[in-house]
This record gives structure tokens, C-alpha cells and sequence, in this order.
DNA sequence: CATTTGACGCCAA
DNA sequence: TTTGGCGCCAAAT
């Protein structure tokens, strides 16, 4: 299983209104200095059945995303996160 | 094989 | 509070 299969497996679990944190998902892998290397699976993946918009930034930031915060935002709204400008509540 | 890239995280100015 | 710099890792070049 490679790396970012791993990533997809964790954040395929994350539930409807819920956030993870790269660090998060990360630790979940072994260690939370992946961090970055999660952002940059999901990234490179960007499967449509993967939530990537549920993972944020550990700061609680929107953190990366496809064409600014507002698509990101957007989404997460949707499933009940509520966000204020760019932080995740 | 050596470097660069990037949706991160933390700390010091 | 806002920058800038450094560390860390996987994948792409």
C-alpha cells in the first residue's frame, strides 16, 4: 500500500461535518512530520470520491485547495463546518 | 541518481 | 500580528 493510499484510506473515513487536520492524518500514518507529504498525496491524487476538502491545516486554516478558499470553504459549509473568513471553527 | 516541488508546521524576529 | 526561514517527507522532474 503506498503512501497515498493510506492518506486516501484515512481521509475516506473523516465524516460528513467533520475536519482533519494534515497532522492529523499524518500521525495516522506513523508520523506528523508527513504532514506535508499528506498535502502533497492528495494534491497529486485529487480522487472526486476523496473529501480533500475536509482535511485543514492544523492552525485551523482552509489551508490548501483548487482556485482559492472559496470552493474549499464552500463545501465544508455544506456539511455543517462553519468557517469564519478563513479559519475552520 | 540528484534536485526540485508543495494542499504543512513551528519558532524566532 | 505578520514575515521569513528551517525541517521534514513523498512524488515528480
Amino acid at each position: 500500500m503506498s503512501f497515498q493510499e493510506k492518506v486516501f484510506a484515512v481521509v475516506k473515513k473523516t465524516p460528513r461535518g467533520q475536519v482533519l487536520t494534515y497532522q492529523q492524518v499524518a500521525a495516522k500514518l506513523g508520523n506528523v512530520k508527513l504532514a506535508r507529504a499528506v498535502g502533497n498525496a492528495l494534491n497529486k491524487n485529487r480522487d472526486s470520491r476523496m473529501p480533500c476538502h475536509r482535511v485543514i491545516r492544523s492552525d485551523r486554516r482552509v489551508g490548501g485547495f483548487n482556485r482559492g478558499p472559496a470552493r474549499k470553504i464552500k463545501l465544508l459549509k455544506s456539511e455543517g463546518v462553519k468557517i469564519k473568513n478563513v479559519k475552520v471553527l
